[in-house]
DNA sequence: TGTTTTCCATACGGTAGGGTATTGAGTTTT
DNA sequence: AAAACTCAATACCCTACCGTATGGAAAACA
């Protein structure tokens, strides 16, 4: 009860508490499902609460979109940065690390935004977003490796379309050995 | 157009309709949002009616993934039936086919079922169903080209994925002349 | 014709959830 | 200490749905 040490005691929950737990429900449960009394209730609070923080249930949502796209677009950025000659090995790196299954979290997120753009036009503009910043750079890479332009673009199209696809899929028993197949594809598309 | 029961003024629904009337909703809303009584009213009827055909809400769901079921696998396997020799067109057929922007109401349902395997068990088998027979087709057609079990296997793989990742991104400006980026990896996926 | 079956409307109770208004307790500032 | 600010609880209204119970009209059948 009388839990206060010293200054801090109070966990007061800021916008940024609020968009993680949102951002939570989006892996487990996806956009239609991102309530606030639910939001409010994993909390641990009410949603007297919530509208103290947001305008209503679509900041909320502008607000997980924002930081959802700045994280995406650091993160592409850090996993594609490479000393001059390690193109080709950062291309294989970036194609292990986004259809890894290590990723699972992260892979939820980014399916359940992609399927939310299919009606909301805000998800459609950070998706676009993420999408253009991603084929840059791997463009980059590709076209560092001297490739020309146009196949740098193919193959960056062809890398991501796979990647997000293959996270799409069952396939079950199919690929018996799918650490192979993946491996195959990898060079494939990498060259 | 459609078989309609001779004389009867009264145009009665049937279980039929009311499926076809949930995919339409699924491919515009997402399988979140296909409600029963939402569905009555596109019918034009109440959900009085509903329930004399379905048991319960996840009567129609069951219904319409078994609809959609049997129809992907339909499609796949005439999609990639051909003459001895055809095979290589085949392939480039299919992709071309499944990755179309006509097809746009059939990939909208493609991924909203997807998107639904994410939370529901019953979807899930039905995706693993349809991607296991959509992997065999291709993979016949790979076989009959000449390429290794393992090699047959990965470009289906690849195949499959590129094709359903390329119809969840947004390429926007990055893809000039997608039309060219599209042909060079179908050549680069089919060999 | 009368009866049965088929299909749908109406009314109802119940839950989930969005948004607002109000109050209040703890914290910071003056 | 008083005032102001921050964050949260409560109560309330309203809409969207799910599922049920019941009745009724139109066909089909006897």
């Amino acid at each position: 009860m009388e839990n206060k040490p010293a200054k801090t005691s109070r966990i007061a929950l800021d916008r940024d508490a609020w968009i993680r737990g949102a951002i939570a429900i989006l892996a487990e449960h996806g956009a239609e499902r991102l309530r606030v009394e639910v939001l409010a209730k994993r909390l641990g609070v009410t949603k007297g609460s919530f509208y103290w923080h947001f305008k209503d249930r679509r900041d909320l949502q502008d607000a997980v979109l924002e930081f959802w796209k700045d994280g995406r677009i650091r993160d592409i950025r850090k996993q594609t940065q490479t000393d001059p000659g390690g193109e080709a090995a950062a291309l294989l790196h970036t194609i292990e690390v986004y259809s890894s299954a290590r990723n699972r979290k992260g892979i939820a997120i980014e399916a359940a935004v992609r399927d939310w753009a299919r009606r909301d036009p805000q998800a459609v503009a950070v998706v676009e977003d993420v999408d253009a910043e991603r084929l840059a750079c791997a463009c980059r890479l590709f076209l560092a490796c001297g490739l020309d332009e146009q196949e740098a673009r193919a193959r960056s199209l062809l890398l991501y379309a796979y990647v997000f696809g293959v996270s799409l899929m069952r396939p079950g028993s199919f690929a018996g050995d799918l650490a192979s197949l993946r491996s195959w594809i990898a060079d494939h598309i990498a060259r």
